[in-house]
DNA sequence: GGCAAAATGCAACACTTGTTTCATCACAAC
DNA sequence: GTTGTGATGAAACAAGTGTTGCATTTTGCC
């Protein structure tokens, strides 16, 4: 992943020269060297979503004479890694010194997504999954530093079905939507020191409605613990002036995929309806447009 | 080398009571433990000079099914440890394996965010937060699922300051904002794949204008890294079925704050502003608030 | 619009894989 | 010396491997 590696390299070179299905591979390979080495082509091929008989033309078009090539490299590589294994850690530590903020502050975020395993965090998550998988409706606030959380939450979700509404929207009107709420949907609220109070408010609000609120925060005081069926907790500590969202992030999407994998089949419905749509409307790519002059 | 391998000690401890061959087997097993998961068992059999029915047997002999569990646990083991120190620490329940999908997927996401720490990616961070810093003006652009990314980036650049416009805006005005940008100012784009393709036409008119493209995407190949000045590289790959965008709001966030650490004064004399009126709007509150009947 | 060329999917191919079966072997106990 | 038991080697097996040729689709160009 970080020495220079002639045959990588080779790939990056010419991969704009590849036709699509062979950028697919080359992307796949590119993305997970190791895997290479580790499965049968005919998985990788599957991983990739691409043709087996891909894999091999790919070979031939780097001017290899067939795919084990491409895997005996990657396997050298391994190899290779595992001498270097210790220089590696030792250079880990001690270049820990100086401009480490930017190392500091990822490996303490990871460190606490990592804490979000705990038993009890689990069983929160499976909670508020649970609640989730069972509404009618859900509606999703985060305003301000949250709106990131809240507003990818739904964009997943809509991409599995129509059950989400997001409280969000210009010239102040973001809770209007609750307006048609009934008691028994589900208010999923994102909320972290310091606490919006319009969210407040607005959750409040839902409550009265009678509705379920779960909430996302980021403390055992947090003002929507006491007033929230469930609470998902998560850490926002930094080693920087701003509070982290990375872990609520995090949260968020196993929240999704918690939702989809309970009914596998409907999201997948969902996947393909929303796939064939952006397709149909040529809402990606994978190079620069040609400009039209 | 010296991590706790339960298979490995398994192997040890019945390895007295084993056949002359089977030892041999054993032996060379424990000697060459990557061996087992990049060459076939034949292949492996040779190399230890034992029949290749031998291996089998080892493997029934330690109370497995068959072959392909030794290999696929050396498999994992060499896939663990590159995801890096930060994965193993993490990895301190070793004893509930395949338990839950929200287990796996955070612990996958804290691998993926350790592993941001490698001295390559460090070095992509260090040289966009460079090009940030020096900005008269930066653009921030992130479509579809890159958009709580981008506006989380934007959200907290305004609380330090004004030197950042968001792309974004209804009714397709996104992209209006570039129309006044000038040659040398900055567009940081947010895309992952599948890449939005207005994200990709919007990058590109930044181009021709002259403007310094830098990008946080997800590969080597991505479209954005061939006319970006800069790329910051972050895995996207999630145990769910959508691609997680956890890993590069760290980045975003890191980016963030390694451009306050530049004028730390600034960045607090900015802080204290957005204190200030936020304080004299009432935006914030602790607790939820008394109702007005 | 039509054509050539490129790209792609598919299925058959020869080969290798890990496994199983069975005959042979080694060696201890009687 | 025979016998019985477990260890070993060799061969046969189905399943899966990487590859190839061919039909089809897509693409670019006049």
């Amino acid at each position: 992943m970080l020495q220079d590696d002639p045959l990588r390299d080779h790939i990056i070179a010419r991969f704009e020269d590849m036709p699509p299905q062979l950028q697919a591979a080359a992307r796949y390979i590119l993305e997970h060297p190791q895997e290479v080495a580790l499965v049968s082509m005919r998985e990788l091929a599957r991983n990739a979503g691409v043709q087996p008989a891909t894999m091999t033309r790919l070979a031939k078009f780097l001017g290899l004479p067939g795919y084990d090539d491409i895997r005996a490299h990657h396997a050298e590589a391994i190899r290779l890694r595992a001498d270097g294994f210790a220089a590696r850690a030792i250079r880990q530590d001690d270049a820990a010194g100086a401009d480490g903020l930017a190392r500091q502050m990822l490996q303490g975020l990871a460190a606490q997504i990592a804490r979000l395993c705990e038993p009890a965090a689990l069983a929160r998550i499976e909670a508020v999954a649970d609640r989730l998988a069972g509404a009618r409706r859900i509606y999703v606030l985060g305003l301000r530093s949250c709106h990131s959380v809240a507003w990818h939450f739904h964009y997943v979700m809509t991409l599995l079905g129509e059950r989400t509404v997001h409280l969000d929207g210009p010239a102040g009107t973001a809770g209007d939507a609750l307006i048609r709420a009934r008691a028994g949907d589900v208010l999923l609220v994102v909320s972290i020191n310091p606490y919006a109070l319009h969210s407040l408010e607005l959750a409040e609000i839902a409550r009265e409605k009678g509705m379920v609120l779960l909430a996302i925060t980021d403390s055992e005081v947090s003002p929507l613990v006491g007033i929230c069926e469930h609470a998902i907790l998560c850490s926002t500590d930094s080693q920087s002036f701003f509070h982290t969202l990375a872990p609520a992030l995090a949260v968020s999407e196993v929240l999704c995929a918690a939702l989809a994998s309970r009914d596998r089949a409907a999201a997948l419905e969902g996947l393909r309806a929303a796939d064939r749509q952006l397709l149909a409307l040529n809402t990606y790519a994978n190079a620069i447009p040609r400009r039209r002059l």
